[in-house]
DNA sequence: TCCTAAAGTGGGAGCGCTCCCGGATTGTTG
DNA sequence: CAACAATCCGGGAGCGCTCCCACTTTAGGA
């Protein structure tokens, strides 16, 4: 009895639309065991008929569980609009959570105003956990982070900030030294780099790598690095100034592929022909970028849903109870070469 | 007494610690009426001291509401992902929804199999409303969502399936015909069009309303139409198509950013001056497409912003149990005109 | 001054679910 | 066939909150 009107039914209803009792009802949804094939069978056709969805509320509010997950994307500048990677680790993530059963749940964090109004969020049992991608070293965020008490896992550096935070990030020294590598291998010996923001950590890894790797070679960087500020424009000018001071110059390494779309017109503007002339590599290998510019462009090859991934697995664990294998985890990179360089 | 050991803590410990009952708490924090200044203060100094935060589960189950959206992006393609647009929505609805204290949660449609869990999900209670954005006619989320419990407010026109359902869209035919009549000003009479995909209704309205712009003044449009898929691509081999039969066309409409970037492309190719041989006329003025391109992309300005709150201001009526004053709201566009035209 | 209305407060019920525990039923073994 | 374990089932408690109602205190007018 007690069937509510009009509203939605709860499981009260379905046991006794099947007639068992509510917990006989909850066991066989929640496919647990010590019920009987026959009562089993009646509570799911009652929960068909009826129409019944349990109610999320009161699931979380006993098994302080949500399934949910936050993705916090927090850039100052509004540059997520512009970088087609993070759709694609949206989309990753999305994906990927919704394999385990949990949804997604999509936070910005554009100013520092958003940031208390994010914290409560976060700290109020809306979600069981959250991944955070925060590429700017000066970014308040992960030391807000800290602070909370649902598991948190980073993408990326997130800085010296981010000391003691789980993180998941690529080997991006490695990859500047791929590309470098690769420049050498092709006999380039003045090899200049368009480096990312400064402020950065992957772009501080990534210029790091490739003045290590031509100073191991016993090769100059002095004067060889300009910073384009991740975008194709910065790019452009970057490359301009570089041209003048080093004339002669053989190879690029532009730390994102945007910026190397701007250093290709660049060059092409000065009459360097790619890549007779002039190598170029570039960083990312965003699909949507590097095969289609001219000449297609060889570049360092990341894979952000892997990335997400690991930070989910980390998350799970944490979730669980359990202890990561490890605090950091640098993902491999490897080198998509095509006609740049 | 009864304060939960390393829990976090509730409401009941919060009303311990300023010495009121769990009732005065909860108004005090709710900011209710009929609370002493001195019992308010009490209790919003314990709740800062003990780093309360309130369990949205317990709250939500009695008040029957999440404080969350859901923003349903469905593109069976994965179109989206190269589509700056919905980063823009995206953006915008949280934004939007933030500033009315609601949480904005993603959910990504790409198969068939995706449906029934995110109906499943709507109808879960997980979220008091969903806006939708499914542009193509033939996806069949439109249908299924109308079976749903919970108010629904779509973006765009979602075809004839998608009929009952409430829509904001923009007015596509009327952009065409300011896109059109440019052009007609500017003197140009051979006025071709690359269309959008013929599944897209809004594909279906822009042509439309291009085709009847030229009828309207006398002009002729056989064989002037190509469609190039939404994408940079398309429009580039569909431009190469009516050149090769339209010789002495000296208008283009593109029916999207991306595409009017390919046409552009393909005029570089054949030799002709944008501008000066012929004018170019985009849709969307897209903030990272239009301005960039050379020369500057004349288009079709709409606000996705504009949009989103509007979606918003009619799922909040409906929220309140109010009658929104239309079923189907149609926003006016305007052209932005830059040097292609 | 008393009476009444408004302001302020606390307790109890209950939202819909899971989980614990005790009782009933069935199966298995000495 | 008794004894005991495994399986199955139902009732009750309680998660943390809001809301209703009854009660006490204060303010204000006659």
């Amino acid at each position: 009895m007690a069937t509510s009107q009009s509203d939605r039914p709860t499981l009260e209803d379905v046991a006794a639309y099947a007639g068992v009792s509510r917990s006989t009802a909850s066991r066989a949804l929640n496919e647990e065991s010590y019920v009987s094939p026959k009562a089993r069978e009646a509570v799911l056709a009652a929960a068909r008929d009826l129409g019944y969805s349990p109610n999320q509320a009161a699931r979380s509010l006993v098994t302080k569980r949500t399934g949910a997950v936050a993705l916090v994307l927090s850039e100052p500048e509004s540059k997520v609009l512009d970088d087609p990677y993070f759709l694609t680790v949206m989309r990753a993530a999305f994906r990927e959570l919704a394999n385990r059963g949990s949804q997604m749940l999509v936070m910005f964090v554009d100013t520092r105003d958003d940031i208390p109004r994010t914290m409560k969020f976060l700290d109020g049992g809306h979600v069981d956990g959250a991944l955070v991608f925060a590429p700017h070293s000066g970014d308040p965020l992960p030391t807000a982070l800290k602070l909370l008490r649902v598991p948190i896992v980073f993408g990326g550096r997130p800085g010296n900030a981010g000391r003691g935070l789980y993180t998941v990030d690529y080997d991006n020294v490695a990859g500047a030294r791929y590309a470098v590598e690769h420049l050498l291998a092709r006999g380039r010996r003045k090899i200049v780099t368009v480096s990312g923001s400064p402020d950065h950590p992957a772009a501080a890894d990534r210029l790091s790598g490739w003045q290590q790797t031509l100073t191991d070679n016993g090769l100059p960087t002095e004067g060889f690095v300009e910073s384009g500020d991740f975008t194709q424009n910065g790019g452009e000018t970057a490359m301009t100034r570089l041209l003048e001071r080093v004339p002669d110059l053989d190879g690029v390494f532009a730390a994102s592929d945007p910026m190397a779309a701007g250093v290709l017109q660049a060059l092409r503007a000065a009459g360097k022909r790619v890549p007779e002339d002039v190598s170029v590599v570039g960083f990312d290998d965003n699909p949507s970028i590097a095969p289609t510019l001219t000449p297609p462009l060889t570049s360092v090859h990341q894979e952000p849903a892997e990335q997400v991934r690991e930070m989910i697995l980390i998350l799970l664990d944490l979730l669980s109870g359990e202890t990561p294998a490890a605090q950091r985890k640098v993902l491999p990179v490897s080198l998509t070469v095509r006609s740049s360089a």
